[in-house]
DNA sequence: TTTATTAATTGCAATATTACGATTAATATT
DNA sequence: AATATTAATCGTAATATTGCAATTAATAAA
């Protein structure tokens, strides 16, 4: 009904999918790949460069900050957001780990 | 408005998105999950082993089998799913790309 | 041919997401 | 204090997603 039964998965499973939704957006794709880039910047830099409006950027600025995987400092009347490298490790080794798994040795089915 | 502006985007960059959308769902990490430990298996089985029903489990498979993921055997009045091997290595190595992106060298904002 | 089994499809309700205009909040500058 | 700059928040419209009951489609078994 709408609404993802989180309660009958493990918290691995839910823990994939929800670093996997985030990524699962090009707009976020785009800030992520540009924070590496440029290491950091501002939310006006990113209207700029990704062509969203102001609203939408920071919308999706705060579903990365609220995963973990940005973090934003406040810089005067600016904010200054950079990638959180702690977290973005942590992140990487749990997909890491469910893309490696072992491939069935059968390529085809039954 | 509610629909992804895939256009402002560029290829890489929705590739990156669509496959972690798919796998952005607990349902479809626990199927993919099952599908790696057992090989190969049936749409009844994924139905009682994840605890949702039929008609749900039928269209997490179809998403997934449409980004081709898994792929499926009819097999008498059975169909028989299992890990399209090919694409998900290519899959794999999109999404690691994107994951081993250098850190910036120093860890804090601006 | 009738019945059983299995999975896809349809239709629907509830909720979530995406995007943006308008506004607000917070700080700088004049 | 008044004004400018920057980003967050609010409100809303459009669309997408999730989940399931009911049904249908397809094959197997009797």
């Amino acid at each position: 009904m709408g609404l993802t039964k989180t309660e009958i998965f493990n918290d691995q499973q839910n823990e994939i999918a929800s670093f996997a939704k985030v990524i699962g957006h090009p707009a976020r794709v785009a800030i992520l790949q540009q924070l590496f880039k440029i290491d950091t910047c501002h939310c006006g830099d990113l209207v700029s460069e990704i062509g969203l409006a102001q609203p939408t950027i920071s919308q999706h600025l705060k579903e990365l900050k609220q995963i973990g995987l940005i973090k934003g400092n406040v810089e005067g009347t600016s904010v200054c957001y950079c990638i959180d490298a702690v977290n973005w490790a942590k992140m990487k080794n749990i997909m890491l780990q469910f893309l490696n798994q072992d491939l069935p040795k059968i390529d085809d089915c039954c």
